[in-house]
RNA sequence: UGGGCUAUCGCCAAGCGGUAAGGCACAGCACUUUGACUGCUGCACUCGCUGGUUCGAAUCCAGCUAGCCCAG
């Protein structure tokens, strides 16, 4: 007797393809469906790139759900896509923010509309291949444990998912390593066990995202100056949409030693250029908060958080700031804390939370 | 157009007669389900030009050219 229907999110790599083996095998009516998210349906492009939105993914999944025998739909998303993760991706950057698209394409797109169509038509459940795991507290809420494979884990890319979603949700990968789910992969012949991990922005395989933004706005996207800290010019930047907190290469500027955007002014088109020392800061501020193992974040409390997705997380205290707002205090020094990058916090293994960066302190 | 100085990789810069350091920038690769960071590798058969002296010169000499400075 199954002990639920599940649709897993299959995008034709080994994870979410050893998911959907996996979640059969404990006795679940697995039911294998592909998002089409933002390829053009006579795209035949057959490229090596795997993971969670490669080109391949259709043809890939198709043929895993075969041989696991398991129905397979597609499913298209990409009005959803468009504009949660396309829109909002090339919004940011023109706002000059740094955003993660992965994180927005979770929440909005697998989570919030494949959860809806999938228990539109009866599932109990949604799986994906991502290296995490769900638990259900004594508190009674509902949270994310970091893979056990530590190495693997994805936990920061899926911060932002609601109760309601993480009680629906399965990930059967996150109690594995890679090392593990490649060796199951082989173990019942998929084609797709060796794979390479998916990388970099889905949308833009060019990874020349600077002309996507021109390319989707249509709009022109202005070269400026760049400024030392202390406002004097000393060069002429490609156009902010160019540049993160941080970032070295790319700025052709021989200054004779390495010099780091250090603060993106979208009002005068400017880009700051500072020393390594002036991009690490004590304190951010975040907003659009949310919550998992904590119903809610308290006044001094102290936690590990990780500012970008490989971050090895650091020891901070959480004050609240009013308006929806907390303010973070890293006893050490952060290196780019960027606005528009997600803020996650931990305790131990467990997620409790986290936000998304406004701004770095003033220090 | 009297005097002085300097001309070495895109930028900065070692070198001072014995067969071109280094930094930055740049490129490629690795790492990575975001952007970055980081690591590794590569990057002047040639030293403003033309001659000369030397077994041998980027290094010495002469002329030329260019730029800078001080005098006018």
């Amino acid at each position: 007797m199954s002990k639920g229907k599940v649709v897993v999110g299959m995008s034709g790599g080994v994870d979410s393809s050893v998911a959907a083996y996996l979640l059969k095998e404990q006795g679940y009516e697995v039911i294998g469906v592909t998002m089409q998210i933002w390829q053009d349906e006579e795209e035949t492009i057959q490229q090596e790139n795997g993971g969670c939105c490669g080109l391949s993914a259709v043809d890939d999944a198709r043929r895993v759900a075969d041989q696991l025998g398991i129905p397979y739909y597609v499913m298209n998303f990409k009005k959803e896509f468009k504009k949660n993760v396309m829109d909002y991706f090339t919004g940011e950057y023109l706002n000059g923010r740094t955003p993660n698209p992965c994180i927005a394409c979770n929440r909005y797109v697998k989570w919030e509309s494949l959860l809806k169509r999938s228990l539109e038509i009866g599932a109990d459940y949604i799986a994906t291949g991502h290296y995490a795991r769900i638990r259900r507290l004594p508190n009674g809420r509902y949270t994310l444990l970091q893979s056990a494979a530590s190495a693997k884990d994805q936990t920061y890319a899926l911060y932002s998912l609601t109760q309601e979603q993480l009680s629906h949700t399965l990930m059967p990968v996150g109690e594995f390593s890679k090392d593990e789910i490649r060796q199951i992969a082989e173990d019942i012949g998929l084609r797709v066990a060796h794979k390479p991990d998916s990388q970099e922005i889905c949308f833009v395989p060019d990874k020349d995202y600077a002309r996507f933004i021109e390319e989707y706005t249509g709009r022109h996207i202005p070269e400026g100056n760049f400024v030392n800290t202390a406002g004097q010019v000393i060069g002429r930047h490609k156009g902010i949409t160019h540049y993160t907190i941080g970032q070295r290469k790319g700025l052709n500027l021989a200054m004779g030693h390495p010099v780091f955007v250090s603060r993106i002014c979208p009002e005068t088109n400017e880009v700051v250029i500072g020393e390594n020392e002036d991009i690490f800061r004590h304190t951010l501020l975040a907003d659009r908060l949310n919550y998992m193992a904590v119903p809610e974040f308290t006044d001094g409390m102290e936690v590990m958080a990780k500012i970008r997705y490989n971050h090895k997380g650091s020891p901070c205290r959480i004050e609240l700031a009013g308006e929806g707002r907390i303010r973070c205090v890293f006893p050490e020094a952060q290196r780019a804390i960027t606005p528009g990058q997600a803020v996650v916090f931990y305790d131990g293994e467990r997620v409790l939370g986290g936000g998304t960066i406004l701004r770095a302190g003033e220090y």
